[in-house]
DNA sequence: AGAATATATGTAGATTTGCTCATATATTGA
DNA sequence: TCAATATATGAGCAAATCTACATATATTCT
């Protein structure tokens, strides 16, 4: 498994196109191959075969196993973070209602595309070791703002914080809940408005 | 890195004390390199050398390494359990209030002993891959039961699953947040007080 | 006490995996 | 055009996982 953290192997930063291709392939490549053989099973070497690219070019861009993993949450990070932003900007005069219902609408529609996904990303392929931003840090926020400019009685920053708290985790959690925990008998749109509901009732309480 | 699932390697499984103690020991030892050295540079040799039992014994317990990672999950589902578990007991005759409040001090408690552990269980260390009994489908069951006993409104089966479905999620992400993720300024009690208020305002609205 | 069973040891090694490095090819820039 | 730079290759090494197994000790049962 991987060393004990080698003397800080700089890896080259893909500048061409094709790099960037490389790139892409060998993260397309493991997740295809952790949908279909699980996480468990996953090798560099295999990677690079599905990729079809040579070990050698995985390493280099990705230091080690674990870069592959983080590139990986780095990318679905991105792509949520550029869904929320803009939600935020698309509905900057709604209503307080109105918004957290268009961000969790927004949240469960981007995840339910491809459950199995995130299902692995979230339970199976290890997060980031360091404490840099990650999801609900981000998530943190832009909740901030969202909340700053709309709730009445939030005076200061505290309030603030504690309510973006809160609310940030309501979403994370229970959008991820409702596509992939919500009980059987229970659609992905009940769920959904149940969730809402949710957040709403903590703000307004 | 584990085999590709080779034909049924079944274990002995403990049943006399010291066998038990081999595999708390094996157990505490992952937990104490991983703190030490970071879960990059767990190696079973070490685990065994640390654990101070033979690499022999790991492996009659233990099919793989995996299996010691399963178990360290599994080990720590089931103290919560027992903990959720009592307080749904010793509060079986108190309003919805003050079981949300015990539950939610008793979650807290239980995690901000170990932060560090339940960090690295919660983004470091691999779940398990089978989709049985993850944690919150085993709370759901809980609280269905305590809701089912104090909602008046609630009527059906549905709308118990739907409640739960909330409450589960709620509790859980929001009570490791405030141990492990709550902003900067933001006091654990504090913290925790607003996380009992959250859920009570969505059990009430 | 003595047989049956469970547990522990640890070396030797086969197999697998992460990762390096010398070398080759493609692209860019002047 | 041609040097400089970026990218790609893949055999092979070091290290890790996991097995096999002969041996020794501890526990349980009758």
């Amino acid at each position: 498994m991987t060393k004990k953290a080698k003397s800080n192997p700089v890896r080259r930063r893909p500048q061409q196109r094709r790099a960037r291709q490389t790139v892409d392939a060998v993260l397309d490549a493991a997740v295809r191959l952790m949908k279909r053989e699980g996480f468990g099973s996953l090798t560099t070497n295999r990677i690079a075969e599905v990729a079809g690219v040579s070990i050698g070019s995985v390493y280099q861009y990705f230091p080690d196993k674990r870069a592959i993993f983080i590139a990986l949450h780095e990318r679905h990070v991105e792509q949520i973070d550029r869904i929320i932003g803009a939600t935020l900007i698309e509905h900057a005069a709604a209503s307080l209602d109105t918004l957290i219902h268009a961000i969790v609408e927004a949240m469960v529609d981007a995840h339910k595309g491809d459950p199995e996904l995130y299902e692995l990303l979230m339970h199976e392929v290890p997060h980031r070791a360091d404490g840099t931003a990650d999801f609900a840090t981000r998530l943190h926020g832009a909740f901030r703002l969202a909340l700053s400019s709309r709730g009445g009685e939030l005076k200061n920053g505290r309030d603030l914080d504690r309510r973006a708290f809160i609310v940030t985790h309501m979403v994370e959690s229970l959008c991820h809940g409702a596509v992939l925990r919500r009980p059987s008998g229970l659609s992905l749109r009940e769920a959904t408005e149940e969730v809402v509901r949710a957040v709403l009732a903590y703000l307004r309480e």
